[in-house]
DNA sequence: ATTGTCAACTGACAAAAATCATCTTTTAAG
DNA sequence: CTTAAAAGATGATTTTTGTCAGTTGACAAT
């Protein structure tokens, strides 16, 4: 079975922007000799929390949500990974089980890549490790600072930091609305607090002038007025 | 200036509970001469959020707090670490400025390693560098878990689980009080709500016969119950 | 055309948490 | 020992958040 150039990982433009660009040439086509491209409907599930993976999964294209179940039964969205994230790593990096769930917010494609190949690397290609702890040593930064707004900021503050957010990490379409629509009740995880409240929440903020709404799509209109929210109150 | 044996990295046991297990005899010696060990009184500050570091702190004895200052003035403690913990790691992996400050709770002796020695490790040697990499992934996972708990659990729920955590990462003494006493403001910076309400919340739990109290001396009575609300409702 | 489902939304109320004021106890300093 | 300062504790009040019940509107299936 022959492969076009492009589906091959030496020829990959995901690569620029993760740690797979620390890849040798022979690392990279044993890759993608062995890799296995898959397209993930919206609303799919990759894995889910408590499995066990036998492999990640590099994401080429659409957006994920990575969750946790709570005790109390409501998901709470600890991330979200687009073009260029690798789903799974932290797992297979301590050989436990996922401690999240993965679910695509859109339509996907991704790369399932087998463990033992990143495996392999992380032995052998110090440069590569090296650039995958940069990034876990980053990721804990963020998740640092995550902690602290979750404990210490209210629904409001949370909520404008959270389309802040959205804003920077996946843009705007050509008429200013975020890029990513969300469901209420997935803005709602990604806050961490109620349906109703976070309606409520968003409606004020559109009274405020801070955003305005139709219906799914949402534009931040007053991101300094967004920004000064997050931070004071 | 002659050095006893024990003072030498090659011989310190927490070695043995730390990443440094991972270096080979040479790095050891080269990290022995260069370091620099200290003794820090309780309240005193390691380092501040924001600083640069020059190196890491191994902590050979008594416990530290990381915390973080959130815009509205509060702290936030994000970690405690004890014995065998390694300071200032993550920043110096990512060659940022600290995103924690770093308190003593305790008389603590710690060892200064100037950061040149652990790049040249992270650079040289691959064991070392995916030990470092296992212990960040299984970091990232406890922070996602805390996350999870700060967005969907009650200061209630937290204080209990924070008590927990508490006993089994510091012990009791030979009273069966918690080793590690913290002042009510500290355990509020920990669980992340006011101290009124901490003192509240666990004065309810005393009634409530799950713990005990003398003071600062907190006794953990029916761990089971702790779990329970930690956990339920 | 009818039904059913689901997401978005609203109102009313209850519970949780924050805030402010005050008082007591403990601790540290002189 | 005395005194000042800090930590601990409690009451009263306000604000924030959660919960329950119900309405509306869009859309798909029949």
């Amino acid at each position: 079975m022959e492969e076009h150039e492009n589906s091959r990982c030496e020829n990959c433009i995901i690569r620029q922007i993760n740690s797979f660009k620390a890849l040798k040439k022979e690392e990279l086509k044993q890759m993608s000799d062995h890799k296995e491209t898959r397209k993930v409907k919206k609303g799919e599930i990759l894995f889910k929390e408590g499995e066990r993976l036998s492999g990640v999964y590099c994401v080429r294209s659409g957006i994920s949500k990575l969750s946790k179940l709570s005790d109390n039964g409501k998901d709470q969205i600890v991330k979200l990974a687009g073009k260029g994230e690798v789903l799974g790593q932290r797992s297979l990096i301590t050989s436990e089980q996922t401690n999240l769930s993965a679910t695509a917010l859109e339509d996907m494609d991704v790369c399932y890549i087998p463990k033992n190949h990143i495996q392999e690397s992380l032995m052998q290609n110090p440069v590569f490790t090296n650039t995958v702890l940069k990034r876990m040593a980053s990721e804990l930064k963020t998740a640092d600072h995550t902690i602290v707004n979750m404990a210490q900021k209210s629904v409001r503050q949370r909520l404008a930091r959270g389309l802040l957010y959205l804003g920077d990490s996946f843009g705007t379409d050509e008429d200013g609305f975020l890029y990513l629509q969300l469901s209420r009740s997935n803005l709602a995880d990604i806050v961490g607090t109620a349906t109703e409240l976070l309606i409520r929440t968003l409606t004020k903020l559109k009274k405020e002038g801070a955003v305005s709404i139709s219906g799914k799509r949402i534009k931040l209109e007053d991101k300094k007025l967004l920004y000064a929210i997050a931070e004071g109150i």
